[in-house]
DNA sequence: CTGTAAGAATATTTGTAAATATAATCGGGG
DNA sequence: CCCCGATTATATTTACAAATATTCTTACAG
């Protein structure tokens, strides 16, 4: 049997509450005694009772995490590292993480077990989900946060990459090269962040006063894969005049986009420059490294637990919508134009 | 608030431990009143409170599921699937997981909490980890299932990818058409799996009477990746008696092995077959599409998951080790050898 | 009259919450 | 300068929370 608060209390010389009311630093304690009772507790390598705890608190001390089945086993880490970094921050704050994939394709009657259970205090899901699913969820009173995605219509509250500045910086930190035609590749607008990051590349050209030629930007594959890349790296450089500097609108379609630049004749970054977003691993081994725009995902997933965490305590129901910011990290996919161009 | 057993047991006119048999399948309840019950338990879209279940019960409902932060990381989503496929069990037994990742150098002190907490009814750890954590939780008598790793001295029940019998059948695969001089490339012997692969390799080539050319196998990189699989592979077609199909420990390698024979002037499969194993994602993207032994991942976890619940209720302490088997997934990187050499 | 099936009543699990109790402190009147 | 009620600080008692586990009762079969 295990070591229960009856013990700590006999043992400490105090009644139970006592006990009860230092592992919840509430109402006051006078400083020895709390001592007393913390070093009995530390003797007795004593740890309450999680069921107990929830019963008797009507607090269940777990969030729920939701993933689309299909990111969670996509390739690239993503939104692993995002739980990663939820799940970081949950330790410290002593919750748990119940992990859930849903499928896209979902049918009414399969909620994950937990919401169904009331077994959490509030729920995550990251990456884009059917829409259907929120709405369900948002039938049930309990707090959610949404990393990386923001559905229409719902008020809530939401962790998002800041895909418009990163878009804006990588395309500045171009420019401060000394590159003026700048081309972008990306997937369809179907995806709300590459919309943005596609916005950000407008901005920074508009800001910077420099006209930019249509035929330079390629948005008509579907998908953002490294195949997707190529194929509009291709496209792109069969213009009769050529950019002399790329943003891809993510590290999968830049690594298709050095491949096809080479396949062109093209030295990367002497005739091209390459620039990537998201920071994937990969980025470090292609040849040559990728420049690129990283994302601090395990920033989000802690982000995402602080919010749950307020709403579940104080409360606060105001919906907040943070966009975690993106760093340049420059490898060698870049270089100055020289002799700058004149303006 | 929520709907507890009170008002099941008022509504269908029962006491209450009438319908906690029923939610149990406990004892002898007719079988009218058990339709009864469950009627009304429908009726009302009871769902037991788990926290008050867990203390009455003194189990706790929960399965730890701990994976080393750099493989949960890694690019391959390898353990994330054996993690879904053990989620996905999981949720008929009616258990939930709690995901923690451990970081390889670990201090002393940094149990994770589940089991300080002993909020846990047993372990999976998948995949290889710092041996002293694994001795540090043998104390804890808590049962313990292994996924892909076999740590030296315990006994512990676990569940292996059989990966001799996967190496033999990639061989025998290729001996079946018609190759007899088969190259090996795989990462040091320091890996358990690739020793394994290497052993059934060895074994296929034994049994099948064929000599086979030392030279042709190359085990000299420390590591697995793609990079390691393309120098490996310019080491084996630098040698003067080239093989004419090439068997890689794994998917990563093989890649590389494609990149290497295409730029030493070879066709695949024409010039050279070449398999792999692990049957990752990108395995279908590559050119020409690989060859490769599959391994069931999510069976893997569901396994580890039926595992840990029989120790649980049977107390079953026998110690288990399941090998589970690998299928041939035949694509366009090997062809069949002919004229069939001599023999 | 006994044994068992079927179900009810009661005890138990380990904590937190709320209501009380007790000790310590303080300001002002005697 | 001490005593007294009020106030605050500190701690205890009592009452749950919502299930399962255990014991007890009843009715009926043999």
């Amino acid at each position: 049997m295990n070591i229960t608060i009856k013990e700590v209390a006999l043992k400490a010389g105090v009644s139970q509450s006592t006990v009860s009311l230092v592992l919840n630093n509430k109402q006051s304690i006078k400083k020895s005694t709390r001592e007393k009772v913390l070093q009995v507790i530390n003797e007795l390598d004593y740890h309450p009772q999680r069921s107990a705890r929830n019963l008797a608190s009507q607090r269940t001390g777990n969030i729920g995490f939701i993933i689309s089945d299909e990111h969670f086993t996509r390739a690239e880490p993503f939104y692993t590292r995002i739980f990663l970094g939820s799940e970081f921050e949950a330790r410290h704050l002593d919750y748990y993480l119940l992990l859930t994939s849903v499928s896209k394709n979902f049918s009414r009657k399969e909620l994950p077990r937990f919401l169904k259970e009331g077994n959490i205090d509030g729920i995550i899901a990251a990456g884009s989900m059917n829409d259907k699913w929120l709405y369900e969820m948002a039938g049930m009173k309990i707090p959610i946060v949404l990393i990386d995605y923001f559905p229409p219509r719902l008020k809530w509250s939401c962790v998002l990459i800041d895909n418009a500045e990163g878009g804006r910086d990588a395309v500045n930190y171009l420019l401060a090269l000394g590159h003026e035609k700048i081309g972008f590749i990306g997937g369809s607008f179907t995806h709300p962040s590459i919309k943005e990051r596609h916005r950000g590349f407008t901005l920074a050209l508009e800001e910077a006063g420099v006209n930019h030629n249509p035929e330079w930007v390629i948005t008509d594959e579907t998908e953002t894969r490294v195949i997707d890349g190529y194929y509009a790296t291709k496209k792109l450089l069969a213009a009769k005049d050529r950019p002399t500097a790329l943003f891809a609108a993510n590290d999968a379609m830049a690594t298709g986009a050095l491949k096809a630049a080479r396949e062109a004749g093209l030295e990367i970054p002497d005739d091209i420059s390459v620039i990537g977003f998201d920071n994937i691993d990969v980025t470090k081994y292609t040849n040559p490294p990728l420049t690129t725009m990283n994302v601090r995902m395990e920033e989000m997933g802690a982000f995402a637990i602080k919010m749950i965490f307020d709403r579940i305590y104080q409360k606060k129901s105001v919906q907040e919508k943070i966009l975690v910011p993106v760093d340049l990290v420059t490898r060698e996919s870049c270089r100055r134009l020289s002799p700058a161009p004149q303006r």
